[in-house]
DNA sequence: TTCGATCCAGAC
DNA sequence: TCTGGATCGAAG
């Protein structure tokens, strides 16, 4: 056998414990137009061709492999920044290398790919049938000459109705009687528009126009052009008139030419009027030159600590226009764009059609579009959300992450990541500045500012000098000991009061993490669960129905308890319970309600946010959302109903997010010029964490919580590796747990400060019927515990040990 | 994960 | 003897 050219390809569709960089040759036709970054069709191993994306070339050989089946890209879609991205990712976030490749690429690009079965070049019909043995197979050869020689899979499954064509075609396959092929297809295609433009001279066009008085429609388009110079088939029909064969005439008779032009469709949102440069004040100055002094082409990272309306924003434009200058790119997350459209619209007034926009709520085609005008240079400034860090910049200048302690910025379906991280690995490899922002700074990230690893720059006053709101904070036992049964504390309930009095608007905020509406019976103590999970039903007033959070399930509610017969009632602080209290005590005043379990259409709270703002409504009662980058002039007053809900939960991070929350909340109160006001309510009123968040007083939260981390040995002290093992067996689930961590302890027996826990049930154990396990290593990152990990995923993971039992890990996971 | 090969039980 | 289903193992 003559030598030939090979390629390592990582495939799609494989798992954790066979994801590796295999060796395909490449075959004469494709030399060339295979190269590191492209993607392919490659044969693995049964019939079925998978997608691939080349990582490198490899050598030379005479072994016998298998061969690239196509190239699906003309160019290379990966830069080599973006190869390594992803073989690092595999190694950090314990993923497969097409599940990091699939987060860098838009939807759009990502191809399915499907088997085409053709009859051999040397292969007539007649010998062809006389090879085939059975039934089935003559039945294949029946299909695949029916198309002319060449027949998709689906066409002949279609003709297998339920049994599988698959035997047959492998026997076909193997005596040379067919050959494979791959189809591929990507989901979004490039939009074009047809453009027009004269083929003659304006002059002679208004002559062509005027000598056919008949041709009227015609004319005008003539006249049309003849201004305009070129414009789009559909612009032209639209001024004139006329319809698309007047068009073609012209362009019959030479006079028209006609072009597909590639456009973009760009997404949606308010476009800001150019403004120049805000000002800097002293301190805005001061911290926007120390970190621009960073920027010196070496990898850098700072922390931006200052409180909500500090100017943080003005010190981002400044530093994007500054790499902008220096004709590099920048990359500027948020942690949910649909809540900050002012964010927006700021940052188009400044840089204009060089902003290309990114995040979930795009359509496939918009994002696709985007990525490519991010690709082709055309924009420079990427605004997005956790995914917006695989932008394929160029020339990466600095990324921006704003909010950086949001959990939104990580991943918690493969590929498991966290934005801060591969913003860390970019930044390292192109020598780009990381600039982290935030009122509430992510205790690991203050942790490293403190010792270094980060530069640190506070913004110490909010703009304009204007006051911080003034906290009361009420004790919800004594209002429930003076009989107020309702969850508005006489506190609150005065204030409110007052601001309706004074026109001004007030938000009120449901801390509901982990709470819900329950249905319970108020006689037996009967509670709904969901059949296929161990949690409970929450009830949604939407079509009075009850739902599970973790599967979907969806039941209707009983008249009365299922169990006894009893009353039923409705328990937990939702939104619509609270509404219904406002409207008791304030009769006469509207109360707009914003939640996230509404089944609401994208963009709603959008038009909800504009409700609130234009119609002044009084008084505006909200989940998490309501927290997120609203600036509204009149509110001057926010309640936050139960503070110390998200203080219950066993995860490390509790009052880190507590303490987040309430300050954020507290912080959309008096942003302008009159004062604002908060209550926080809490049945805990002694809590330090409560306390600090109503001084605002970050600095001494964080000392007390890093105290804590470090006794506990909890991140930034440790890291977590949290293997999970799903499967519906629960007791082979604890058993592969159990074997799991034995193993880890075997490996990790000697690394220092190293402690493998579990295992134990997730907080909700079981989901979908699968029940869920974890073992969890606490240690500081080391090549050992990662290879430990890695080991455990492979000999756990393969399916074999235990069957129907499948492991994944995470790093540092939400919880 | 996906697919083909292999083995076995039950149907014809 | 055929066929469907379960199980196992390999993947370049």
């Amino acid at each position: 056998m003559t030598k030939q050219l090979t390629a390592r390809i990582a495939v799609s569709d494989v798992t954790y414990w066979v994801d590796r960089p295999y060796t395909y040759a490449v075959p004469d036709r494709l030399a060339g137009t295979v190269r590191p970054g492209v993607r392919v069709a490659v044969p693995f191993g049964g019939s079925r061709p998978r997608e691939g994306v080349v990582l490198a070339m490899g050598g030379e050989t005479d072994k016998r492999l298998k061969s690239v089946l196509e190239v699906l890209d003309e160019e290379p879609l990966l830069s080599e920044t973006q190869i390594k991205l992803a073989l690092w990712m595999r190694e950090r976030f314990f993923c497969t290398v097409m599940d990091a490749v699939r987060a860098m690429l838009p939807a759009g690009l990502w191809y399915r790919v499907w088997p085409i079965y053709c009859l051999a070049p040397d292969m007539d019909r007649d010998s062809a049938y006389a090879l085939a043995a059975g039934k089935a197979e003559a039945l294949v050869l029946d299909a695949v000459t029916g198309h002319g020689g060449r027949c998709e899979l689906a066409d002949i499954e279609a003709v297998f109705g339920a049994k599988n064509p698959g035997p047959a075609l492998a026997g076909l396959v193997k005596k040379g009687v067919l050959v494979t092929e791959a189809g591929a297809s990507r989901r979004a295609g490039d939009r074009t528009v047809l453009r027009a433009s004269l083929a003659v001279s304006p002059q002679e066009a208004i002559a062509q126009a005027e000598k056919n008085s008949r041709a009227v429609r015609q004319a005008a388009v003539l006249r049309v052009l003849a201004e305009m110079g070129r414009a789009s088939v559909a612009d032209l029909c639209y001024f004139t008139g006329a319809g698309r064969e007047t068009v073609k005439r012209l362009e019959e008779k030479g006079l028209v030419t006609l072009t597909r032009e590639a456009v973009y469709r760009r997404p949606d949102y308010e476009t800001g009027r150019a403004r120049p440069l805000p000002v800097l004040n002293q301190a805005q100055r001061a911290a926007y030159e120390g970190i621009l002094s960073l920027a010196d082409g070496t990898a850098r990272a700072a922390l931006l600590f200052g409180v909500t309306g500090s100017g943080k924003t003005t010190i981002y434009i400044h530093l994007i226009q500054e790499m902008l200058r220096r004709g590099k790119s920048a990359i500027f997350l948020v942690p949910e764009i649909a809540l900050t459209p002012q964010m927006l619209q700021t940052f188009s007034s400044h840089f204009g059609d060089s902003i290309a926009v990114l995040h979930s709520s795009l359509s496939m085609g918009e994002r696709y579009d985007e990525w490519k005008r991010i690709r082709d240079r055309e924009a420079r400034v990427v605004i997005g959300t956790r995914s917006a860090i695989f932008a394929p910049v160029s020339d990466l200048g600095a990324v921006i992450i704003d909010e950086e302690q949001e959990d939104t910025y990580k991943s918690e379906t493969s590929p498991r990541y966290h934005a801060r991280d591969v913003a860390k690995f970019l930044c390292a490899r192109s020598g780009a500045l990381l600039l982290l922002g935030s009122a509430t700074p992510n205790v690991c990230s203050r942790y490293y500012a403190q010792t270094g690893r980060y530069s640190f720059f506070t913004l110490p006053e909010r703009y304009n000098a204007m006051h911080l709101p003034q906290v009361q904070i009420a004790d919800m036992r004594k209002e429930l000991k003076s009989g107020n049964m309702t969850s508005i504390s006489s506190l609150l309930r005065e204030e409110l009061a007052e601001n309706i009095r004074r026109g001004e608007q007030s938000i009120l905020f449901i801390n509901r993490r982990g709470a819900s509406k329950l249905v319970t019976c108020s006689e037996c103590g009967y509670t709904y669960k969901c059949p296929n999970c161990t949690a409970s039903l929450t009830y949604h007033s939407v079509g009075d129905r009850l739902m599970c959070h973790y599967c979907g399930h969806v039941q209707r509610v009983d008249r009365t308890c299922p169990a006894c017969g009893g009353k039923l009632s409705y328990v937990g602080t939702g939104t619509q319970r609270v509404v219904q209290e406002l409207q008791e005590l304030f009769p006469d005043t509207a109360v707009l309600r914003m939640d996230t379990d509404a089944l609401a259409p994208v963009g709603s709270h959008r038009t909800l946010f504009e409700q609130f703002r234009v119609q002044h409504i009084p008084i505006l009662v909200g989940t998490q959302m309501v927290t997120k980058g609203l600036n509204f002039e009149n509110v001057t007053l926010v309640g936050v109903l139960n503070a110390d809900q998200s203080l219950y939960s066993s995860d490390y991070r509790a009052g880190e997010r507590t303490f987040s929350l309430i300050t954020q909340v507290i912080g959309r109160s008096g942003r302008f010029e009159k004062p604002g006001r908060a209550v926080i309510q809490t049945f805990t009123p002694e809590n330090q964490i409560i306390r600090q968040a109503a001084r605002q007083d970050y600095d001494s939260f964080y000392e007390g919580e890093i105290g804590l981390r470090r006794v506990a040995g909890s991140p930034p002290f440790a890291d977590l590796f949290v293997l999970t093992a799903v499967g519906t067996d629960e007791s082979a689930v604890i058993r592969c747990c159990g074997d799991i961590r034995a193993e880890l302890s075997r490996l990790l027996r000697e690394e220092p400060g190293a402690k493998v826990l579990g295992p134990a049930p997730l907080p909700v154990a079981r989901v979908n019927n699968a029940w869920r396990y974890r073992v969890t290593v606490s240690c500081l990152s080391s090549r050992t515990v990662r290879a430990a990990v890695d080991r455990a995923l492979m000999l756990f993971n393969d399916g074999k040990r235990y069957k129907g039992v499948s492991v994944y890990a995470d790093l540092d996971p939400l919880n």
